[in-house]
DNA sequence: TCAAAAATGCGTATAATTACGTAAGACGAC
DNA sequence: GTCGTCTTACGTAATTATACGCATTTTTGA
């Protein structure tokens, strides 16, 4: 899961990268190209310019400077992820700050690295991203006053062997409703719930309550 | 400022080490020896003991796991953390949870990275939080509020209300044992464990299984 | 050292869940 | 038009979990 090690065969991703440092966004442009076999790199040099491109053509992982001529990195990530919330965004500054980290993590963005770091680490970064994970890196050390409670993101991917009606089933259970209390939200029997739980334990391969409520967490659905 | 790079003429800081996973431990504890030429690598298995350790000689570096025997690694960052703010923490799990990045940040954690992840990861992340910085690096998309909210964080109760064995309990519990299994999973009376879960329940406030954990899950405790 | 808290254990009773079944009507796919 | 799945519903029995309460032994801390 965690270092694709090699591109392989898979097709290369559509990758937007924006950053008005030339120097480095072309290092990091032929980078990708040549270590990973990554064709798809679009940049922009400027904040506005490359938003449009995102929102026109929304790539599946995003290069974002923060401080950009046009328009600054952070309006460009909340833009773009209130409207393509599943863009993968990787921001590279090199002016981090001790809150940084958080109001990224709140935005919505998978990662964070200072444009300072050794190329290994930006390449490790997006590796990381583009698995899924996150990786939040910086020399300095990140002060959390709040990093926002839990709101789930209502990611994508929910991978349902279930139906509708199994789902709703286990939603409500793994919020605490008993098979009665179930059976009363949905105006059904209690048998007919119990049933569903039964059929829903047996799609999942569990056998208790605590690892259908483990399910349904992480699988974004609680 | 990013990678030391080598050692080089440092003086080689004091570094704990708690993790139960022996294979992992020593693997660690020998690459550190070795590439780092730190020799001052304590390393402990139990958690309660590493934690006595922490306190009796505060390290500079503490290389932690979350779950462990004997106290869980997030009530040792937490108490580690009240008296000796200045310790740099790296926690390294193999059991991801989006919440848990945001939480950690909040205790005070420098870093935090899977254990699945490649040695070079787990190395980078030292030399970094060593380096005074901040590493979080999951195969988990980290999950904070999207929307900017002031959603009040009531939840941040401690998970140390509940003891050390409550705590066990709910752990297993949450991992789907019944009240028999932990019962005999820890050479208890099953009397003792619903004894226990009813007090946890109590606690925590809640009526249910699934709250029970769903509270677990949340707290990066499962 | 002594009091408080935690950990351990038990009893009794009700409520809820799980494990086996079976089956009819709706709806879509092939 | 038949086959499969989803949704609905029921029965019985065993197993588990909850809600009360009470008691003993460590452990901990003031």
């Amino acid at each position: 899961m965690f270092p694709p090690d090699s591109a392989g065969t898979e097709k290369p991703p559509h990758v937007i990268l924006i950053e008005d440092e030339t120097v480095f966004r072309q290092l990091l442009k032929r980078s990708l190209e040549k270590r990973k076999g990554w064709k798809m790199v679009e940049d922009y040099a400027n904040g506005a310019v490359g938003l449009q491109a995102c929102l026109e053509n929304p790539p599946e992982l995003l290069l974002v400077d923060l401080q950009l001529p046009g328009k600054h990195g952070l309006e460009i990530v909340s833009e773009l992820l209130q409207v393509h919330k599943d863009v993968k965004v990787l921001v590279l500054t090199g002016h981090a700050e001790p809150s940084l980290p958080g109001k990224l993590m709140r935005l919505g963005v998978a990662g964070f690295v200072d444009k300072t770091a050794p190329l290994a680490y930006v390449i490790q970064a997006i590796d990381t991203v583009m698995a899924g994970g996150m990786f939040f890196a910086s020399h300095v050390q990140a002060e959390m006053s709040s990093v926002g409670g839990s709101l789930p993101i209502a990611s994508d991917v929910p991978p349902l062997a279930l139906s509708a009606r199994e789902l709703e089933v286990a939603r409500l259970v793994s919020a605490g409703r008993s098979s009665k209390e179930v059976a009363s939200d949905l105006d059904l029997s209690t048998r007919t719930v119990e049933k569903h739980r039964a059929n829903i334990m047996e799609k999942l391969g569990v056998r208790e309550v605590a690892s259908l409520v483990r399910w349904v967490m992480q699988n974004g659905l609680g």
